[in-house]
Formats: structure tokens, C-alpha cells, sequence
DNA sequence: GGTCGCCTGGTA
DNA sequence: TACCAGGCGACC
């Protein structure tokens, strides 16, 4: 479940599980994982202490003490399961780290599309990232300077991670929704206002994914209650929530689009 | 910029 | 059986 509220919540769980403790072993089980990291790096994680968890857009970052860092990224469908040494190994399991309290926290993955990487000390490169979407002092001229330069629209533009980090395909097409933004409008057209409506509308779908979906109390594995509400996305000739025009689906960049033709109406700039 | 492929599953 | 999938890097 992977946009920045979900690997958000993912990285919290992990850094509960992981900081402070010493890596027994990370096991591969998947061939398309195991083909990137060489089976002698693998094994030399042995005894590794872990420092800190950091999430940064969708990557998640394992910081070991000696310098180390282990890079996830989730993909389509990642995520973690927690449970004890020795218990079955879930379902779907590529991965497994065992750490030395016995815990065991398994990267869970239908598709195989999650990455696991291995630098070591000074080795990781810098991940190519913008802001954080959700980041209160973002700057708005920045973002509308960088947007100026792009071609084509605009809602595959807020899914490139260099200009902002954390969007996906959902919270795209809700935030547009939201700030009533034509989702095929040229990047380069919108106004000021229109961005700062996209930034407002952009932290409000997040804050929502984040907040009150998972139980505040029972911290040690908080599973999300319920499914944030969503007003456009997967939401195909149901009624527009505002205006109750039937809710269209189209595809830009390969990636479903779905907005209300009548409140994202159609910009003169298309 | 757009399209394809990665993998494997859930669903109509 | 076909289509679709919340990501992204390689390719044109």
C-alpha cells in the first residue's frame, strides 16, 4: 500500500522493530531480489546494530552503525508483516529479517516488485527527490518555477518523485479533485493560485490517508481500520460527491486517471 | 514527454 | 480468460 501515508506508517512500524537491534540474518527469497544483492554482502550483515529507520518520499532507509544502509522501496504492494523466529513464514514473504530479540519482520509482496538494496558506508548515492509533499514549508515559487519548465500535464507530472516526493497515483487524482485542477492541464499553466490550492489539497488527502485510520493505542503492530475514503480515484460513473456528475476515468502516462468532468473542467490551456 | 516491462495476483 | 493493479526505470 505505497504512497507516503502508507510507507509513512510501514517505516514507523519497521523503526519499532529495528532500531537498536542487531541484525541475525536477511534472507532473499525471492530470485529477482536475491539477483541484486551478492550472497557474501548478504551474510557479512551478521551482528550489524541498527541505527535508525528514515523514511524519505517512499524509500525507506535502514542506517546500520558501521555505516551501512539497506534501501526498500515497497512498489506496488509492499509491506511489512511482523512476527516471531520460527513461526510460518507468511504467505507471499520475499524477504525475511531476523533480528537478534528473535523478532522477524518479513517484506510482504504479491507482485515482486519491492527492491532491496545494500550499500555500503559512503556508497549509497543521494536519492533523486524533491520535497516532501506534505512538508508545511515547501516552497511554492520553487515548485512553480520547476513546473513552468515542464511539458505535459499535469497530473503525471505530480507523480514524478524529483519534484515532489510521496505522490502516487491515488493521492494525484484526489488532491486534483480537490483543488478542482483539470488533471490534463499543462504543468506549465497552472497560476499561483492553483498551486497553492494543489499544495493545500495535496497535504489535506494526506493528512486524511494518515490520521485516525489507525488505531491510536495498540502500538505494537497498528493495522489500518479502515480504507481512507477516497472521492474520485477507482471510482469510474459513480456521482461526483460535489456535483454528481459521473466520476470519468482516462489513461495519461500508461496510469489511470479518474476526475469529474464537470468541477475539473476542462482548462481553455489544454 | 509516452510506452513497455518487470512479476504475480485479485477480480469481473 | 481477460483485464487491471497505489511504481518506476529503460527505452523511444
Amino acid at each position: 500500500m505505497p504512497e507516503l501515508p502508507e510507507v509513512e506508517e510501514a517505516a514507523r512500524r519497521l523503526r519499532r522493530a529495528l532500531e537498536g537491534r542487531a541484525i541475525v540474518a536477511l534472507q532473499l527469497l525471492h530470485p529477482a531480489l536475491r539477483a541484486r544483492i551478492a550472497s557474501r554482502r548478504l551474510a557479512a550483515l551478521r551482528g550489524a546494530r541498527i541505527a535508525r529507520v528514515e523514511r524519505r518520499g517512499k524509500h525507506q532507509l535502514i542506517h546500520l552503525e558501521d555505516g551501512r544502509e539497506l534501501r526498500v522501496h515497497f512498489r506496488m504492494n509492499g509491506d511489512w508483516e511482523t512476527g516471531r523466529a520460527g513461526e510460518p513464514v507468511p504467505r507471499f514473504a520475499r524477504a525475511i529479517l531476523a533480528l537478534d530479540d528473535g523478532t522477524r519482520v518479513a517484506l510482504i509482496d504479491s507482485r515482486a516488485l519491492a527492491t532491496v538494496e545494500l550499500f555500503g558506508r559512503g556508497e549509497a548515492p543521494p536519492l533523486a527527490l524533491g520535497p516532501e509533499a506534505d512538508d508545511p514549508s515547501l516552497d511554492v515559487g520553487a515548485l512553480a518555477r520547476a513546473l513552468a519548465r515542464r511539458r505535459g500535464a499535469i497530473k503525471p507530472a505530480l507523480l514524478d518523485q524529483r519534484l515532489l516526493a510521496g505522490v502516487g497515483n491515488i493521492y494525484a487524482a484526489e488532491a486534483l479533485w480537490r483543488a478542482r485542477i483539470d488533471p490534463f492541464v499543462p504543468a506549465s499553466a497552472l497560476d499561483r493560485r492553483q498551486l497553492v490550492a494543489l499544495l493545500r489539497a495535496l497535504r489535506a488527502v494526506i493528512a486524511r490517508a494518515s490520521g485516525g485510520r489507525y488505531r491510536a493505542s495498540d502500538a505494537a503492530d497498528a493495522r489500518p481500520a479502515r480504507a481512507p475514503r477516497l472521492d474520485v480515484y477507482d471510482r469510474e460513473g459513480e456521482r461526483c460527491r460535489r456535483c454528481g456528475t459521473p466520476i470519468a476515468r482516462a489513461v495519461q502516462a500508461g496510469r489511470s486517471t479518474y476526475y469529474c468532468p464537470t468541477c475539473q473542467a476542462r482548462s481553455a490551456a489544454r
